[in-house]
DNA sequence: GCCAACGTTGGC
DNA sequence: GCCAACGTTGGC
């Protein structure tokens, strides 16, 4: 399967994952999108990565997984704003893959654009109300993504 | 198990 | 800043 990861850039863009190289998807407190990270995503799998609350929110690159999910560190920190409390190191509640940096798009994919392309109406993105941070893309929808974005 | 209240997401 | 849509919590 493929992915799109949702990014407030203001928090972590593909910028960043580009000088980092890698990053640990922490953070994550849905347990839809926890699932998908602790089931589903395999290593060198591909992930749009997904600007959100952003001007304009789109797809801004390509990342791939590059480790299986481990506990969230996060949620055993108590500064952090989604320190866990019910959760302990026996038995952590979040989980969390490690993605790297592949490519920034040439052309910067706006959600507006994701929407006038009849080809990809079946993106749960582009569904209303789709809050989920964490989407599978199907590998129709990925290639018709890259060629909008220029690779 | 139901569901109202609440908090969050994220486009606009 | 607004607010619709959604997920979670907690009283019952």
């Amino acid at each position: 399967m493929n992915w799109l990861m949702k990014s407030e850039p203001d928090a972590y863009s593909i910028q960043k994952l580009q000088k980092e190289k890698k990053t640990w998807w922490t953070g994550v407190r849905n347990y839809q999108a926890r699932n998908y990270m602790m089931k589903d995503m395999k290593v060198g799998e591909t992930v749009l990565f997904y600007h959100s609350n952003a001007e304009p929110p789109g797809i801004a690159g390509l990342a791939k997984v590059s480790r299986l999910a481990e506990p969230d560190p996060t949620q055993f920190d108590k500064k952090s704003d989604v320190f866990e409390a019910r959760a302990s190191k026996a038995k952590p509640m979040w989980f969390c893959v490690e993605v790297e940096f592949v490519a920034i798009f040439p052309r910067f994919i706006s959600l507006q654009d994701l929407r006038d392309e009849k080809k990809l109406t079946t993106m749960q993105v582009l569904k209303k109300g789709q809050r989920l941070s964490i989407q599978p893309v199907t590998d129709r929808e990925l290639s018709v993504v890259k060629k909008m974005g220029g690779l």
